[in-house]
Formats: structure tokens, C-alpha cells, sequence
DNA sequence: TGGACCTACCTTGCGTCGCAAGGTACTGTG
DNA sequence: CACAGTACCTTGCGACGCAAGGTAGGTCCA
């Protein structure tokens, strides 16, 4: 750390496969397209050496599943969706959620401790 | 990942120095102190490996500085307080924390996709 | 036809960091 | 003098973000 323009960078850690799961939840996409929407998000923008590799744990933890699909003009997409083990922990992820955030705006917010 | 047991241990990455920097922002405290004051948050318990060597970076860069005191019983504590730099840094983390807290409850919060 | 370019996927190597476990040392107590 | 309590720190491991590098299908146009 020390270094305060890679703060977002820790920050997305524990965050960032659980944005991944909720751009999947309502429709399939695929890696790159998922590496473009997280890009327009200035807190969750991350490489494709970032993103692919989450893929992989994802689908290998069973919370995501994938299928191939050709493109209209291209290589051929690996398009991603939501497990029910995935839908799962997204629901146990959003609790977990409010519940730290409620804590870090508690402990760091005002600088009141606690 | 994929053990929802450890989905707090990522989720404290990247904030938790900055919860000890808030705790030590009011008044000094020692390694041990906060430790024990961190383990009173169930979402921010870390253990001793957690803390000393973070308290130790956050020594080298500069954003924390220390001194000795005696205890009034039992060995020597080392008390931490803010540095300017440790303040700046603070501040910024606010800044970036209440972005990024937006951010993830419009991308994840609802499931509706932004 | 073949070269340039775009899209899309994936891997390698490195650095950081949380953490369990282990280690040292000072202090007070029976 | 052993023992327990407090307080500090280190070691080794695993997880993961990321820059950089690699493969390959498709389109366009001379």
C-alpha cells in the first residue's frame, strides 16, 4: 500500500466477484464484455488479467456456469451465468454487505471511535 | 474463495488499515489494544499476524508513528498516532470509501444491472 | 491471397497481504 | 523459582490483483 492511487485497487478485493455475479444475474455475458462494463465503473475498473481468472474460480467454485456461443463477427464468446449455488452466495454476499458497510461508516466515518 | 466463511476476510481487505488509522485518530493506542478493540467487530476481527505487520507498514510509510511506554504492569507497549501524512491519507480514504460504498450498493445492491 | 487489425480467450510471474503458528521478553503471583 | 498473563514480532503459506505476453478466429481491403 503507501501508494494512494492503488487504494481502489485493495478496496475491490472481496468486492469484486460479487459485482461480477450481479452483471450475470439478469442476463448471460461474456468475459469481455463483462472487462467493458466493469471498465465504465471508475471503483471496479480491472484488466482482463484480472477479470478471466475470477472467471475461472467462479465456475470452478459452481457459481457460475458457461457455455460457448458464436459471434456474430468475431471468436467465439464464452458466455457466463448464475448457478443456484451462485444466486446463493450473492444473496449471502448482500447481506454480508450491509452489515460491513454499516461497520466501516460506523468505525471510519466521523472519526468518532465507535 | 468459494467458502462463504471467508467472505469477510476479503471484504476487510483494503479498509482495514484504515479502520486502525480512525482508531488511533482521537488518541494513541497500542498493538494489543487494537487488536482486542478490532475483535469486538465481528466483521473486523483480525488476529495478532494480522495487525502487527500492518501496523508495521503503516509505520514505514509513514502514516503512523510510534513511541514506547511503560506499562504499569507487564512489558513495554508500543503506542501508535496519526502523522500528518497518516490524516491526509485518511481523509482520502473517506472520499474514496463513500464512492466506492455507492458504487457497489447500484451494481450489486438490487441486482438490477446499473 | 495475404497482411493488418480487431476481438476474445487464457496464462505466467510478481508483489501484496491476511493469517495461523511459533517465538521472545517483561511483569506480577504463589 | 516456576507459572501465567501481557505484549511484541516473525515465518511460511495461500489467495488474488495485475501487467505483460500468447493463441486464435474473423473482417477488410488492396
Amino acid at each position: 500500500m503507501a501508494d494512494v492511487s492503488q487504494l481502489s485497487t485493495s478496496l475491490r478485493r472481496g468486492t469484486l466477484e460479487f459485482c461480477v455475479l450481479s452483471l450475470v444475474e439478469l442476463e448471460d455475458r461474456y468475459g469481455n464484455e463483462i472487462v467493458r462494463r466493469l471498465g465504465e465503473e471508475p471503483n471496479l475498473a480491472a484488466g482482463e488479467g484480472t477479470i478471466y481468472p475470477l472467471l475461472s474460480r467462479l465456475r470452478r467454485s459452481g457459481w457460475l456456469e458457461s457455455k460457448w456461443v458464436e459471434s456474430p463477427s468475431g471468436p467465439p464468446r464464452r458466455y457466463y451465468g448464475l448457478t443456484s449455488d451462485g444466486r446463493s452466495a450473492l444473496a449471502h454476499f448482500r447481506t454480508e454487505w450491509v452489515s460491513f458497510r454499516q461497520t466501516v461508516d460506523r468505525l471510519v466515518g466521523t472519526g468518532e471511535a465507535a
